[in-house]
DNA sequence: TATGAATGAGTTTTCATTCAT
DNA sequence: TATGAATGAAAACTCATTCAT
């Protein structure tokens, strides 16, 4: 017996936690009733609490069942230079916070009250700001210490989460980014004058 | 005849709005009820709606009488050099935003789902970036083109706000402001080499 | 010193009255707000209660305080045939239930859950009833007896009342009043064959 | 599986909407809480709003889920003679309204305040007057036009309409009603003398 | 006679969750 | 694995009425 995912059968679960998640980034956790949820999936009501034991459980498996900013970066490429990596990574999270906009959304909006999903906030955000550092620092013209590079990468990553848990303004992103490259680019690439 | 404010009397609805701000930050707006706001406030439920239409009339009030972060900004330090300015300048906003934290966390979590509030919380961020960036490209030692200042201004505070409304680690900010102010500096003052 | 009435100014009480008329007709009274009615009439909530110690009393006020059908009616032209009588009658009837339309509503509406009011429209269709039959009685070309009489006085009343109350057609009113007059008339002046 | 309805268990959703009607029309649609239906139908308070969206809803299921008055009339016994008629028209009209008595009265009540049950009301008004009209101008004795028929059932309709919706005296309806159609009877059978 | 804030009981409605089938 | 009715607690909001001034 195949179960419903290897049929290739959308399963009735993966339809909630699709509906749930758009829903979720569109209106909130709480302005969202498992009702609708039910309702816009095309489930009967009483199949989300079959799947999941509490509303809670619901939206914690959103959060949880989405990779990473960092795993995706790790697939970033790599040029040689400062600038070609800065250029990669920018771009691959600002796809990558594209692709699962609706779930980092949930994610940083909802941290704010609940403890568990703080944490995983940070984590996603520690995690994408190690991997950008990690890949800075390899590059070949890098003349600034870990310190600064952490720095950077800290910056970076801000300025892309920022873009979409709160003012995304997408037309202007690219520009900015590409200014926000090019500042950060030098502050790597020149010695530091102390 | 006195009016409540003029006597000194604090008005009760100056106290439903504070509990309110406070509990809409601790808790979120949703999961706060208007008569948990009535009770903490000690005031009858009633008169909740007495003074706004509706909640989210009250949601909104909170979001428009504070004073914004440009205002304060603009009466910060204006030291010689860039270093100066860069450090009055985050100071002064990570203070700001502590003391009207409810608020900004409120207005920036609530802003996904509330193009009203969108608005609001896109206002307060250009007109802080825009003051960031006056203010330091007065500086005598400035030689970065104004683009690049305001690019320089969009990171910093893109990163502080990011603290306030989704990772407040109060504890690491210092030190990560002050990398990030030397980080910054440099940018500014050295000859951009084309 | 001349109170309000004299002194021609509106006094505040007959506009709180005559917008509560309004606003009851319109809405209903359990659907109309004194907070509304004051707002609508211009006039501070609590004095509302000033005037009228609860809201039934000011229901009330308007159920009694209009002249009723049965006194205009009285003063009705009284030509010699039945015709012009029934005329008289029958439009002296229309014209005053559309001037008090609101009030009518209002007493009949409300008559179905209150006794008090049920009361008054069961003397406002009983004397306009028993006035009308009089009027039609006195004329030279009635060979009808008074049983019948009074028969057609309710018939006529009944008719004329139900346009006002529920299903107030004006357009085609007059038509349908003047076939009425037709059928009725020569039912009181061709004798009756047993 | 069998359905409530198959199962001759009595469905909840029939006591709320019978519950309803009941005290819709003894204490008006306004005056009757939704809290008050589900204690009064024995089913909890959220139910109420399982089956009907609105308080509203329910009032227009009971408005529409009944049988019209002029179905119930085109039953109605036909004899040969309009005396016949007229008996059997007035007495099956009586009867429905009496059965139906609770819809028709909030039909009529909450028609003045809302379009929607306005025009149901127009509706069964209607259809009864041209029934009443079509089963009196098939009689054989019928002399009358048929503008005069149907101002005839007009007034039958009215003053039995009237009975129920205001003034149902239900004492004196009887002998009223003889006396109408003592009245009506004679005005068509009699020729018109132009 | 006027005023507007205050009060608290009551209203409709929502909703996560349960449960029998 | 599905289903849809059922449940009851809690939510936002309304409102007649009171009261100090």
């Amino acid at each position: 017996m195949m179960t419903a995912a290897a049929s290739g059968r959308p399963s009735k679960r993966e339809a909630i936690i699709e509906t749930a998640e758009r829903l979720f980034a569109d209106r909130g956790y709480d302005a969202t009733s498992t009702a609708l949820i039910a309702h816009e999936a095309g489930v009967p009501a009483g199949l989300v609490f079959y799947h999941f034991a509490t509303k809670l459980d619901l939206l914690l498996a959103i959060v949880h069942e989405r990779p990473t900013p960092g795993e995706v970066l790790r697939t970033a490429a790599r040029g040689r230079s400062v600038h070609r990596r800065l250029r990669a990574v920018v771009s691959s999270m600002a796809e990558e916070l594209e692709r699962n906009r609706a779930a980092r959304i949930i994610v940083f909006r909802e941290a704010q009250a609940r403890p568990e999903i703080a944490e995983r906030a940070a984590e996603l955000f520690d995690e994408a700001t190690t991997t950008v550092a990690e890949i800075l620092s390899g590059a070949e013209d890098v003349v600034a210490e870990p310190d600064r590079v952490r720095t950077a990468a800290d910056l970076i990553v801000s300025r892309v989460f920022l873009d979409i848990i709160a003012l995304g303004q997408a037309d202007t992103a690219t520009k900015r980014h590409a200014a926000m490259i090019d500042l950060i680019e030098e502050s790597l690439t020149t010695p530091h004058a102390e």
